[in-house]
DNA sequence: CCGCCATACATAACAAAATTAGGTATATTT
DNA sequence: AAATATACCTAATTTTGTTATGTATGGCGG
């Protein structure tokens, strides 16, 4: 990604783009975080795919291939294991978001 | 780190500890972090030692040996460069948390 | 007084996660 | 016909942190 962004935080974005959006494939993704972030943060495809993959072969995420206007698009999923997986990486994310926030207002603790 | 953290958040740390705190040390450093997450967060101290000296170099922060009940401690400050890096860092911070909150309840936008 | 723990610093080998920089291929726009 | 957008992919490198050690001093309990 292209504007400042921490390191850990992609798989965390993907799932929750997948969760609230059911399906989504990865041209689309880049498209989406950049739109949603209104262009603060860019992903870049050579970190989304091979973190897709991996998302996969650990069976968090499951693909399908659909053809669309003569283009073959790989459309990925939350599986079971992946929704639970999303909740934990919320809570962390909160958890951390929270903590950040500690540091960055030390008068309201 | 210990519990789930993002990379990039350890020199965003530091530099909000310093400019809270005027001028610690490595070790209290370790301890300040621990006690300010609530046991959250865990630096380890080979990552910690190894930035400050990078943040030394870069002439972010600067150090001043101090021998204190018998041991030497050595303190860091934030030089002028540093105050207005961590401006910068405070800014990225605040922009990623909202970011990410955006992800976090698609709802609101 | 001796071993253990806390304090206080440091580095080296490794792993994780991203960037940079390429590559392939099809469809649409100019 | 060329350029741009769509859509996927990987390899080499860099950044950042973990794990595992190492050194050394001070204080405490038995």
């Amino acid at each position: 990604m292209s504007k400042k962004l921490y390191k850990g935080s992609l798989q965390t974005i993907l799932l929750k783009l997948l969760e609230n959006n059911g399906k989504m494939y990865g041209y689309q993704i880049c498209k989406a975080v950049k739109t949603l972030s209104n262009n603060e943060i860019s992903i870049t495809e050579g970190a989304l795919y091979p973190t897709l993959h991996k998302l996969e072969d650990q069976g968090i995420i499951e693909a399908e291939l659909i053809k669309v206007d003569g283009r073959v698009r790989k459309y990925y999923r939350l599986t079971e294991k992946g929704q639970t997986e999303t909740v934990n990486k919320t809570d962390e994310l909160i958890s951390f978001i929270k903590n950040m926030e500690i540091f960055l207002n030390p008068k309201l603790t």
